[in-house]
DNA sequence: TAAATAATGGAACGATTGTTCCGTTATTGT
DNA sequence: ACAATAACGGAACAATCGTTCCATTATTTA
């Protein structure tokens, strides 16, 4: 793969034909939408545009793939929406965009495939160790985010300094989880914009 | 199958040597455990301990065992979690103990399974018309559950009768689901007081 | 242009998938 | 005891699973 081995300039091969985070992205969206165990390598060699053996050579095996593919989810979306915490001045509206933000990308998407990390965690975790894992680190990362911004809203007098910090991440933290499932059952807006505006009465 | 035909009795064959409602059970806690396409037929022909023949000849192919057991799930625990709703006299309390029991059944179980019927929406829902319908149902019969006890605590006083009953039982239906999913990252029971005891401030 | 190297496509692998079939066994009502 | 019926165990099915292998093709540096 390397151009330089051990300092000697070596022979350089074809290039690949694929750009490998466009068919990444492509293989998320498909284990996003049909699950680990629902997607096969035929799927994967189909709906990627690439070869069996350019599949295999470039992401080792079909579970490889799948957690390069979880953690490209992990980087892209949970690192957008814990960005989001701090990007409005006043925690109360940062919190209730991050939730609205949660909203739209479900409703937004018409096949309804929800949180691929939610997916995976449920489809996956007690019994694959590495998904389990990456479902850890993502939860961990979200709680902070959420504690973080409310600590923030509490210095600046936007919330009451008397309630449980941690306990008010959690909360919102479980709330999005919820979010993400509902959507399985639910795509009327209403429905949700009711669940925002309760969740974030406790922030009163 | 039936002893009696077109008004003649007929001979009786042999009977089955195992109970269907046992072995249904045995087949929900594999098909929860495991998911749908994670569960083969050799795992539920070794799990369940009857033939393969016996396993087709009862419950017709793998999709309609799974169909069975999912609603022999919800006909189980939907309706027991709906009934909690109307046992306490206060209805604040009711909702209380509704999410309590739910944290303390999925805690109780060391499998963390989560809950079937969100596993199953999960999965199946985006692509299996039957799953999809059973879970609306489900969705449904919570959700209006949950209405019900709340109304009930704003005839009685116990909630303010200002407060959008409907958004407040969406609300806790979400929470619950939330509950269902934080499972698969966390063990620590502290964790699920601090969403339960933050949720139910809703309702102050 | 030639040598070197890696990507590519496709055939092929054994294992496992869900399902069917059949000979045997067991239990029933007459 | 007999005839009738269905459950049973296990072999067998074609199809698909994830994976490997190899000859071919394409691209690079010297």
């Amino acid at each position: 793969m390397p151009a330089v081995k051990s300092g000697h300039f070596r022979f350089m091969a074809r290039t690949k034909d694929f750009d490998e985070a466009e068919v990444l992205q492509k293989a998320m969206r498909l284990f996003w939408s049909k699950g680990y165990n629902g997607t096969s390598m035929q799927d994967l060699v189909e709906g990627l545009g690439i070869s069996r053996s350019s599949l295999y050579d470039t992401f080792g095996d079909k579970h490889q793939l799948y957690l390069k593919a979880l953690e490209t989810y992990q980087q892209n979306y949970g690192t957008q929406l814990c960005a989001l915490t701090t990007k409005a001045d006043s925690a109360k509206i940062a919190v209730k965009q991050l939730l609205q933000l949660v909203v739209d990308d479900l409703l937004g998407d018409n096949q309804r495939k929800g949180c691929f990390m939610v997916n995976a965690g449920i489809e996956m975790a007690n019994h694959d160790t590495d998904v389990n894992q990456l479902l850890c680190t993502s939860e961990q990362q979200l709680e902070q985010a959420f504690l973080k911004v409310i600590q923030r809203g509490q210095a600046n007098g936007e919330i009451n300094p008397a309630k449980d910090a941690l306990a008010l991440g959690r909360f919102l933290n479980n709330t999005v989880k919820g979010l993400q499932v509902s959507v399985k059952s639910t795509s009327d807006r209403a429905f949700f914009d009711d669940i925002i505006k309760t969740a974030l009465t406790v922030l009163d």
